[in-house]
DNA sequence: AAAGGATTTTAACTTTCTTTAACACGAGTA
DNA sequence: TACTCGTGTTAAAGAAAGTTAAAATCCTTT
């Protein structure tokens, strides 16, 4: 995969040419524009993945290039630098759509965490990982099952499998589909090795007499409440 | 219909007026609350579809909001907003009921799209499959068929044949149509099949004297009371 | 690179569910 | 009446899923 491509507009000389090969030192291949209209004449240049606009620059401020730049593109996103005095009634031009702000002054990492969050956010869109199955919560960040305090930890495949069936509770989650979510591939192996994690669910789920794992013979399964 | 109502609790200034702004334009109503106590005179005062809560906040935190809104309230939807520096341990306070958690920083579409997939979700409860056959009851997503607290597990043949007769209590169900219906296909070899399981299903009926399922000859099934 | 532990897969055996087969019977029809 | 067809019933065969343990793989640490 090549590498993602960062517009950086940014008039102060010294913070351009210090983000830029910072951004550049982490793997992305990054442009500098120095006023508004370089940033904008450069973004309808060449394709861009990512747009850093500093909110204010010479000839055209961050606001008005990230409007002309959402009247030829909607999806790319658009991380605003603002300073700290800026006014309120200046943040309404968010509504232009901008994806994120960035308050100076802050460290290159925090740039470079927003910046991946947001890649990560609109290249596959991130889900809630935070599930309830009626006394159960289930956290897929952490990888927690709790009830009533009693935490246990799940192992990667245990916490996919059941991902998928908490978004499906009470609906019959085809076992193919299952197997290609979590194993990628639904042959007869992987199915057996399924199975055996089914039984390890129940185990885990058995705190509470509601929640019940089902199975629906040649078909799939079901997570379900009494 | 009219706009979903977010309370959001930001101490921030900065970040509250921010994000509060970002919400309204994407079409949502939003009060900011600047601290606990706040939030919490807020929630009780206005009827709020969904409430955002900085965990730490002058006053009162977010988690004693969240008890407190919890005390009165079990069915809104609480985000919580949680520093980096969070420890997992600390994460255990979302067992009060939280729907989910986001780390700062963290950008303003991500939680939009939190926001909108934790409604999403809760909006939509699962229905229930409950069938009242004289005194039996049968439940169809655990597949429970009950009669006086006896239980009796149904495969899955089993209960899909029966739902598709509870539907159509006094009705007859054409033999064919029951066959698409469960089978997916009526040919002879699958209907010999369910005239297995109607044996089958006629013997766990056979407690409740008024409840029958009897046959019509050359045209399907029907299940009656007397 | 090797050890040790955790995780995942494979394997073997068991149980449950569905279909098939065989035979019985009674309703509708010639 | 007798004959056929549709249904009733039971048992056995076959297929899917449940369970447990061992083997293989993957990860982390040294």
């Amino acid at each position: 995969m090549e590498p993602t491509k960062i517009l950086l507009a940014e008039d102060d000389p010294n913070l351009g040419m210090l983000l830029s090969q910072y951004i550049r030192a982490k793997g992305f291949k990054c442009t500098l524009a120095t006023d508004g209209e370089e940033a904008y004449s450069a973004f309808t240049a060449g394709s861009y993945d990512f747009v850093i606009l500093d909110v204010m620059m010479p000839k055209k401020d961050g606001f008005s290039v990230a409007k002309d730049i959402r009247g030829i593109d909607r999806e790319t996103p658009i991380l605003f630098l603002t300073a700290k005095s800026m006014k309120d009634d200046k943040l309404k031009g968010f509504e232009l759509g901008a994806d994120d702000y960035l308050t100076k002054p802050f460290s290159m990492e925090e740039l470079l965490a927003r910046v991946e969050a947001i890649l990560k956010r609109t290249n596959k869109k991130e889900e809630t990982h935070l599930y309830s199955i009626n006394n159960y919560l289930f956290d897929f960040n952490t990888r927690i099952l709790s009830f009533q305090g009693k935490e246990q930890k799940l192992t990667t495949k245990e916490s996919e499998l059941l991902k998928v069936l908490s978004k499906n509770i009470g609906k019959e989650v085809d076992r193919n589909d299952l197997l290609k979510a979590v194993w990628g591939d639904d042959n007869y192996f992987n199915g057996r090795s399924m199975d055996v994690y089914i039984t390890k669910l129940r185990k885990y789920l058995s705190l509470d007499e509601k929640v019940e794992i089902v199975n629906i013979h040649g078909k799939g399964f079901k997570l379900t409440l009494k």
